[in-house]
DNA sequence: AGATACTTAAACAGCG
DNA sequence: TCGCTGTTTAAGTATC
């Protein structure tokens, strides 16, 4: 369909057609070369990913540890759960903490009813409640999470059954939406495995670092819209090198009442500070993100960088790019690339609304917001947790009737 | 009302 | 052959 402009980086992801070029065999979809095995989460990264980390994201690469202790989920489910918990007791990984719908107890996973929700009435299950991330951000979080940022589909499906049980009694059509996110979604790259290791199909999935931040955007987006409104910042901004879950009191835990946003989000919104730093402004920024500097926090400065989705070189379209186009990540999905790059942007920032559907709610970049988001995010990772989204959704859909 | 985002279903092909 | 993976298309729903 479209062709990528010749000087940039070409299909990275390529969607449909352009997917179709990178057939197996090509290419190690995010930069070159090839990637170990996933589940031997251990071992360090390698080739490609490690192509990928100096193409921006040097969280991606390997050996570098230390950024993934602080910033992965690994970090977060193995650290802040067991640290930050209402209940004084850790959660386990698949606790009803990890559903973002508010969901009350399940069967399965309420070890702490004390920590379950905060939400009075919220008594969903989150064995039966749909979570409200939508597939793409889901994925995107599954391979976050993994040690080595990719993972093989069948991991992609473990990781949601794990964290959302809604799926594991869900009808398996969410593993089609699941595969064909990722092969639509430009945000997600196929990655050969191993060459030698020919254990296991597929491929393996990365993010493409160069929409890690938008990705980052569109989750905090999706989930964060209210946060300001209740979340207590800390009284200092946090500093990329000191774990979050130091950074709140329980205290202030209790002053949350209603965040809609996850641990997931939460561990993602943090990790997008330190990863914006990297893959965003290489050359701007380096070592610890000071969150207290507005200029870094911000999702993309650039708003071309931050608006063009598309792996194709920013538009040629004369607009720019609204400041704060929210949910960017949605223009990395299908039907991107039938839209030839720029056709997503309609209307110039300066003419108005149209920024993108759900982004008007908080259309300014600020770091204050993005505190006060991550603080209640951890706040909510305490077991705070509510169901706005989901809550708002089904009242629509009921008014509707 | 229209555009967009997202989900779901389905068909199909390739591969192990 | 079967099941999984990956791609693609289409339709429907929700949101703005």
């Amino acid at each position: 369909m479209h062709e990528y402009p010749p000087g940039l980086m070409g299909p990275i992801i390529g969607m449909s057609p352009d997917k179709k070029a990178e057939s197996p065999g090509a290419q190690g979809v995010c930069g070159a070369g090839t990637l170990p095995e996933a589940e031997s989460a251990s071992s360090p990264m390698a080739t490609s990913l490690d192509q990928i980390g100096r193409a921006g994201a040097l969280s991606v690469v390997a050996g570098e540890s230390e950024d993934d202790e602080l910033t992965n989920l690994n970090w977060l489910h193995e650290n802040l759960l067991q640290n930050f918990t209402l209940g004084g007791e850790a959660q386990p990984i698949n606790s009803p903490l990890f559903d973002i719908e508010g969901g009350g107890g399940s069967p399965h996973s309420n070890t702490t009813s004390s920590t379950s929700s905060v939400s009075a009435g919220s008594e969903r299950d989150p064995y039966k409640s749909k979570p409200t991330f939508s597939f793409s951000l889901l994925i995107y979080m599954a391979i976050e999470q993994s040690p080595s940022k990719s993972l093989p589909v069948k991991d992609i499906y473990g990781w949601i059954l794990k964290h959302f049980p809604y799926f594991s009694s869900a009808p398996t059509g969410w593993k089609n939406s699941v595969r064909h996110n990722l092969s639509l979604n430009k945000c997600f790259r196929k990655v050969e495995r191993s060459i030698g290791k020919t254990n296991g199909k597929g491929s393996l999935w990365c993010v493409h670092p160069e929409f890690r931040p938008m990705l980052m955007q569109a989750l905090k987006k999706q989930h964060f819209p209210n946060a300001h409104a209740f979340c207590t910042p800390p009284a200092s901004p946090p500093s990329a090198s000191s774990p979050p879950h130091h950074l709140f009191t329980s205290e202030q835990c209790c002053a949350l009442k209603e965040c809609d946003f996850d641990a997931a989000t939460a561990m993602m919104l943090l990790k997008s500070a330190s990863e914006q730093n990297i893959d965003s402004y290489p050359d701007d920024q380096e070592g610890p993100i000071d969150l207290s500097r507005r200029d870094l926090v911000v999702v993309s400065r650039d708003p071309k960088q931050d608006h063009n989705y598309s792996s194709t070189p920013v538009p040629p379209c004369p607009r720019q790019m609204p400041p704060s186009q929210p949910d960017n990540f949605s223009l990395a999905l299908h039907h991107d690339q039938e839209r030839g790059g720029c056709t997503r942007w309609p209307r110039s920032p300066l003419q108005g609304p149209l920024l993108g559907k759900r982004s008007r709610r908080d259309s300014r970049p600020d770091v204050d917001e993005e505190l006060k988001e991550a603080a209640g995010s951890l706040l909510h990772l305490a077991g705070i947790r509510t169901s706005l989204v989901a809550s708002r959704r089904k009242s629509r859909k009921l008014s509707r009737k």
